[in-house]
DNA sequence: GCCAGCCGGTTTTATAATGCAACCACACAA
DNA sequence: TTGTGTGGTTGCATTATAAAACCGGCTGGC
């Protein structure tokens, strides 16, 4: 089996995530989808990817219950794709990885978009941090823990 | 040319980051170093990934900036890899993932760890996305607007 | 009804990436 | 000089990805 390594059964919550999302296209999929893209020609349009492949992805993303198929919407006999509650909630992931973009990228000026508050028209500020109680984290004051691991520990 | 399109010359910020972070292993790789490991083979033992691979992720993690490597540190005549501020810059990206893991996984409870305020040893709260003024964000209230894009538009 | 054409895929075929194992170079020790 | 451990590179098999051809269901013209 030379399969790409699957991070399925990994204990890691970063490595499960990324058995969801890590690969080149699903992020992208999510993007659009986001943007209200629905059907499968328009994903193929905007993305440029090839159709087996989108084919693939969006049975994945389906499998993984980050988007549904719905019938129809617009009366024609197609199906479309909208995304689930859970694939609604990667939106912070989407805004960490364009912001990363925004203050890391080597060439800033080819990026062609900013994510604004809608209603004044303004930056978003970088994703905070917080504590239960408010205050401000840096990856510093923070550090991982054990689990509770209610019982099933044992096998 | 059959290569995985690359996503360099997008406009899209979020697909300007997967190209340098959106493969499979490049995310853990930094999350290994996050934690403080350095050493080649280090990464490859906590990963468990092949040599070649862990080597070509090495180098293409070098060449985005988001590591470099460090003559010594033990003594050794062996280098390390230590992240940059561009790689330390992730953190946000992993814990997105994290909390994403944490709140719509099927399987919560095969999640080994928790992110927490190391003071306090409490978890951390979701990422917020605020405005400039300080208001708290839904997606719905965020929304992209072109760049000020300073000229070299033309060419 | 019959053919043209679009939408939404699947199949086919070629190439690139991945994974494992073997190999190699260097440092250090004996 | 041989032996061991670290830090990789090289070969080869397997898998994923990509482009393009193909195909079925539906729509529309006639």
């Amino acid at each position: 089996m030379v399969k790409r390594t699957s991070f399925a059964g990994d204990a890691c919550p970063i490595a499960r995530s990324l058995e969801a999302l890590g690969d080149w296209w699903s992020l992208l999929i999510i993007r659009e989808a986001l943007f209200g893209v629905r059907r499968f020609g328009e994903f193929q349009n905007k993305l440029g990817m090839a159709k087996n492949i989108l084919a693939a992805r969006l049975r994945s993303l389906v499998d993984h219950g980050i988007l549904e198929t719905a019938p129809a919407s617009d009366g024609s006999a197609y199906q479309e794709y909208v995304l689930t509650p859970k694939g609604r909630g990667t939106f912070p992931i989407l805004v960490a990885l364009r912001q990363w973009s925004e203050e890391f990228d080597d060439r800033p000026e080819e990026i062609a978009t900013m994510l604004v508050d809608r209603e004044k028209g303004r930056p978003v500020k970088k994703l905070e941090m917080r504590a239960e109680d408010g205050r401000l984290l840096t990856p510093a004051e923070t550090t991982l823990k054990p689990r509770p691991s209610s019982r099933r520990r044992s096998g």
